[in-house]
Order: structure tokens, then sequence, then C-alpha cells
DNA sequence: CGCGATTTTGAGAGCCGTCAAGATACGTGG
DNA sequence: CCACGTATCTTGACGGCTCTCAAAATCGCG
């Protein structure tokens, strides 16, 4: 497997926008770290319900989880950016309860799931991250739910386009209020629990509020503030996040 | 605070339902331990947006999480029985994304959430465990976007339904196929997302199929494939869980 | 320039929500 | 043990949100 980055020059450590770990702990990374793996867009990372190997944390690029029903019906259950952390299920389970599939090209870092015990052990500083993470996982999960169970077709959208640009702009990937989000519709009306069509009717009625445009793979944040009152939201502060 | 339950003669460690931990664990859960809560049914027992001091075991007893959008729209994200851990989110974030409220009376264990830290410290195998059921939790989660998300109302019903008498099983709460659910069409409503005279006419239409009957809050499964095949869904063996 | 993927539009059907009222169950006090 | 009030469950009517089906327009890419 290619190996490029250090861990202890990572790129995405040095930017700031994640939680600093020390010297010790920063050596057992470069030593937990198989390899990096990338993969085209639209590449399954991980299918549901097979056995996986690998822990990974998205170095580079968009991928989305998601679960199905017999029938093909899809309900994507969260999108992943930079910095995301995948795979604990994977780990902890036997088998995947989701996929993963890369909406970009993507580079990832690869770790192998047998030592993850080991850095329990060894480095609880790291243990606590990634149960941190975990729980993050488990309040934008809680979130998600409360928009496709009891928000108005619109209050979803406005959501979840604003969680999207929120989670990216953490993670450095907005400027000048504009973020490329290489997602379809079809993808969003996923996420929501709508049909395509209902989705994009939905759409225009947002766009039509100029609180934020979208087209040609780009969604600018016009006003923040209606956005959120679209979506019946608050701002909630989340301390800087750990990196695994 | 009363404290009447010794850990190292816990009753439902006691029970063979949880995985078995090692003794120098089990002193550590005595020292980590405060005490012990009581709180009748329809207790709040933690408010959303609210700091947090506390973790707890559900010892006793069945609870609820949700969430609600300003206008009083409720979801319910989760039910909680035996065994449940409650609270690590509120223990790694500074205010809590739900509330929790309790269905019956309840009798609850409690934790200091400044001696976490110390858990991951000098416990790796408990802090595994912590993490174990943060993802367990992720996975209901997972499940739950999916019925609320795709499934028709008929699959919502029987997986809910399905996925709560699974559970109770596992803890032990189920006799001869039956079991006590201190759950209102309410509740399930705002489960999965729909109003209650819906979910009232789905599940006429579901006590007609008859795999289950619930009635004087009382259900029963009759035919468990059945409901399964309806729900959309398979059993899937996950291993024994821990305690904490 | 041509093809496939994505977005957009329109029409019609039906699932599901709201409103409202009645029936039943449950807990409390007399 | 009964009466009564409240919570929960049930039923019916009606409107509208959202789905499906289908086709056209646009975009992205070789």
């Amino acid at each position: 497997m290619p190996r490029t980055i250090s861990c202890h020059k990572c790129p995405l450590r040095d930017s700031g926008l994640f939680r600093g770990i020390d010297e010790c702990e920063l050596d057992f990374m470069e030593s937990f770290k198989l390899g990096e793996l990338t993969a085209d867009a639209g590449s399954p990372l991980m299918l549901e319900g097979a056995n996986a190997a690998h822990l990974f944390t998205l170095f580079h690029g968009w991928a989305f989880r998601y679960k199905t029903l017999p029938d093909g019906r899809r309900q994507v259950v969260n999108f992943l950016m930079r910095g995301d952390f995948i795979g604990l299920q994977a780990s902890l389970f036997e088998s995947m309860g989701h996929g993963i599939e890369s909406l970009t090209p993507v580079r990832l870092c690869v770790f192998p799931r047998d030592r993850l015990w080991g850095l329990f052990e060894k480095h609880a500083g790291l243990a606590f991250d990634v149960t941190w993470l975990a729980a993050r996982e488990e309040r934008a999960l809680d979130d998600q739910l409360l928009t496709v169970g009891r928000r108005t077709a619109l209050e979803k959208l406005a959501f979840t386009i604003w969680f999207l640009y929120s989670r990216a702009e953490r993670v450095g990937l907005v400027n000048h209020s504009k973020l490329d989000l290489p997602v379809t519709q079809q993808h969003l009306a996923d996420a929501i629990g709508m049909s395509v069509v209902h989705t994009n009717k939905t759409l225009q009625r947002l766009r039509s509020t100029r609180c934020i445009s979208w087209s040609q793979g780009v969604l600018e944040m016009l006003d923040e503030d209606k956005l959120l009152s679209i979506a019946k939201a608050g701002r909630e502060e989340l301390p800087v996040r750990p990196l695994i």
C-alpha cells in the first residue's frame, strides 16, 4: 500500500483545525497506520453486511454512509468529509450495518482493526478521542432523526444543507462562503427520506428565499441566520474535535 | 444519595445476560458509583440543552430519549431499558442534545462525569466497553433512520416493535413471549415520525396480521418471523453486551 | 457533437396529517 | 366499591402534502 504521508507531518493535523495530540501518541499513530488507499468517485469503500478488516480516516474527498432495504430503497445515514473517522462499528461488531461509498476521488489513511484494542490499552488519550468521535456521530444521528421524523420538507432541506455547510466550514472546506458540494439531489433526497422529485421542488422553494444558492456543484451561503431559522435550528458550539 | 446495591453483588451483572468484567474493574466500578437515584414515571431525568454532571446506568424501569423542535414537535430517538448506559454525550459535550424522561418508576446507578477520564486512564477494558456501547447506539440509530426515512407506515411499526421486543428479550424482560411495554401510541408515533391517529390505524392493520398482540400494556409476540418479514428486516446476532 | 446522468416540470393518485368527537381505560377520592 | 376526571385509544371526514409515472430540458464528459 503506497505510503506518502507521515503522521508526524500530517497536513490535516497541522492545519490547526483539530485538537492536538502529544509526541508519544503521534508515534503510536505512525505505527498504527498501515498506509493509504485511494479510490475513484463512486467506489464502494465498505459493503453493507460485509466484515471489514480496516478502520479509515478520510484524508481527502467526500463519501457517504448508507443503509438499504431488500427492494433497493436507500437511506443516506450521513455524509463524510475530510478528517472523518470511518468504520468503528465495523471494528467492534462482526458485520457492517451500513455501506460506505465515495462521492469524489478519495484518499484514506488505513488502520488495522485488530490493533484498536492496543490503542485503548496503551493510549487512553486516543481511546478517549475515539469515543468522543463516536458520541459526536451519535449526536449527529439524533439531529438527523429529528429532521427526518419531525421537520417539514423545507425544514429538512434547510437543516441538512446547513449541517453540511457547517461541518465543512469547520474543516476548512469553505472559502468566501462557497463550498464544493459533490452531492446530487438524489443523495440529498435519500438523506432526508423524500423522493427526488419533491426534493427538487422543495429546493426551488428554498432557493427562492435567497438564503442559499446551489448550482454547478457549488453551494453558496447567502444568509446563514435565515437558513437556520427556516430549519428551526440553532447554532451549537462544539469544541475543537480530535483527529484519529 | 441512598446506596443499597453493591457493584460486587449487582444482580444485573450476575444475571449472566451481560459480559463479565474482572475483579479489579469491579473494584473501580464500586468506587466510580456515587449511589442510586429513584424517580417516578414521567420524570425528566435529563433536560434538553442542560449541562449534566452525571452518567447513569438504568438499573430498573423504562425511559426514553427525545429531541424537540421549538414549536413542540417531538422525536423519540430511542427507548431505554434495563442495563442501558445513559449520558455519554452529556459527559463529553457542554450541553445535552436530547432530553430523557422515565416511562415507569426507575432506579438508576449514578456516576460522576468528571471521573470518566479516570476510567479511560486506568481501565482500558471498561473504556472499550463504553465505546462498544456507543457504537451499538450508533448502529441502533442507523436502523431507526432507515426506518423513519424509508420504511412504510406498516414496516415502521413492525420494525420498531420487533426491535423493542428483541432488546427486551436480551435483558431478560420477556416471559413466555410476553413483555410489559410501558409505551403509549403517542410515544411510538413520535419514534417513527407519524401522527397518533395514523399510528393507531396502522397498528390495527398490524394486529390483524396476527403476528403480535398488544393490549393492556402487554405485548405478546405471536409470529416473530412474520413480523420480521413485514418489517423487511433480518435478525442480526450481536455478541453479549457489556454493562457499565 | 452525442450520450448518459442529473435536473426540472406536470399530472394524477393516495398516503397521511389535522380536526373533532366518542369510547375506553386508569387513577383518585369519596 | 362506586363515581368521576383525565389520559389514552378509536373512529370518521376531509384536505393537502408527497409519491409515482412520464417526459422534457440541461449538464457533464469523451
